[in-house]
RNA sequence: CGGGGCGUAGCGCAGUCUGGUAGCGCAUCUGCUUUGGGAGCAGGGGGUCAGAGGUUCAAAUCCUCUCGCCCCGACCA
């Protein structure tokens, strides 16, 4: 890709009150269009996909099958499971032309325990692992930080189906493994707690956490206290859903027995910020390249260079499909200012000096060096 | 929801206390010179001072209300 193709909007001046939330908007992968809901930029939209694929092939791994729930539900099905009442006004309500009520969806067990009982399994269906990646509202009395705490974001949500407690259990323990596999994807160092069950109700209860500065609670962690930030949380329920929904089976005592529920939860749009927040130092964001929008920010330094610009286009046609050419007519100073914010692990530089001696400028993990052209496959591979 | 702060050019801000011609930096446009970490000089354009009402000869500035936004706390899958 070449930045003349590609709408970076940049932004130098920014204060939004946040170092992080400032560093997103500088670098243009969110703009913020009202408290708590935020535009993604070409730029940030791909790290968002990179990590909702991620996410998506995780829950795929782990046995889920991808599904997708509406925004909206009929506020009925939520007076069913007592959850209209309690979320209270955290819950948006939005009225069609005949004046019926729905809810933007915080969450989505509801519509997905309906989903199951439309579908009137049997026993022998079970169990049933279905996952959503869609968009969530939650009315928060006070957004922060940006996409961290937004009132619209993306969140990866799974729901599992099981006769017994005993299978459930065992269910929720594997999901807990593949959680720690899937945050190891996007190399983040997650600590995993117990917690409490909270408004969703249930039996046990894990949430996956960060160490970060822009951590919303501070917790105990092997002796010190840290700033925490969840990332996924996931729920043993039992039947505090599909008792009250009437979701049951016949089992073979010939009894009529509400189905055992697990839910599953990952933020989506939190994960770019916290990636964000977890890689960058001095002002220079360098992501793992698992997620970056681009692996590679490729800059030619000698405009008026014809070596220069041949060995630019010739790395750039090699590595196409992960390359950002800044092809801008723009000083260099800026091109260089501007690639401390795209978030490539590697940083190319062709400089007119080195160049005579084969040498062209690579920067990988913050740390620059020089080395021969010839050598770059090898490093690029070596990432 | 308690406490604090803010709203002035696309962006970041000064001006408000003490009412009297709408300012600065960045960006943008024109021209020339530049080009190894956000280039320099010269010239130009751009404003419903968040909105409504009030006080006054006169309001960005004082008063009242409304809206929006941020921070601390409480809350929080």
């Amino acid at each position: 890709m070449k930045s003349s193709n590609f709408f970076l909007a940049l932004r130098r001046d920014v204060n939004e009150g946040s170092m992080l939330t400032n560093l997103m908007i500088k670098g243009g992968t969110i703009q913020k269009l009202a408290s708590g809901i935020y535009s993604w930029l070409p730029l940030g939209y791909a790290m968002l996909s990179k990590i909702e694929k991620i996410v998506s092939d995780s829950f795929e791994e782990m046995g889920f099958n991808r599904m997708c729930i509406p925004t909206l539900h009929p506020s009925a099905l939520w007076k069913k499971s007592g959850r209209y009442e309690a979320y209270g006004q955290e819950t948006l309500r939005v009225y069609d032309r005949k004046n019926n009520e729905f809810i933007y969806g915080p969450s989505a067990e509801e519509p997905c325990v309906e989903m199951v009982k439309q579908a009137n399994i049997k026993s022998s269906d079970l169990p049933i692992n279905l996952f959503n990646i869609q968009w969530k509202f939650r009315d928060e009395l006070r957004p922060r930080f940006g996409v961290i705490r937004g009132r619209e974001f993306l969140m990866c949500d799974g729901y599992s189906f099981h006769e017994t407690i005993d299978q459930s259990s065992d269910f929720y323990d594997q999901v807990l493994l593949g959680y720690k596999k899937m945050f190891q994807k996007m190399n983040l160092d997650v600590i995993v707690q117990e917690a409490q069950t909270g408004e969703i109700g249930g039996v046990k209860s894990h949430e996956f956490i960060i160490n970060s500065e822009t951590g919303e609670e501070e917790i105990e962690h092997n002796g010190t206290r840290i700033k925490a930030l969840e990332l996924g949380h996931i729920f043993l329920l039992g039947d505090h859903y599909s008792k009250p929904m009437g979701l049951s089976i016949t089992n073979r005592d010939n009894k009529n027995i509400p189905l055992i529920m697990g839910c599953y939860g990952v933020g989506i749009s939190r994960l770019v910020a916290a990636l964000i927040e977890q890689n960058h130092q001095d002002g220079v964001i360098s992501l793992p390249k698992q997620v970056a929008p681009f692996q590679i920010m490729l800059i030619n330094a000698g405009d008026s260079c014809d070596l220069c610009i041949k060995t630019t286009n010739k790395i750039y046609n090699k590595y196409l499909d992960i390359t950002l050419l800044d092809d801008r007519q723009i000083s260099i100073g800026e091109k260089l200012a501007t690639s401390d914010l795209i978030g490539s692990p590697i940083r190319i530089v062709v400089w007119p000096k080195e160049l005579n001696s084969g040498q062209i400028e690579i920067r990988v993990n913050n740390k620059k060096q020089f080395i021969d052209v010839d050598n770059l496959d090898n490093i690029i591979k070596a990432l």
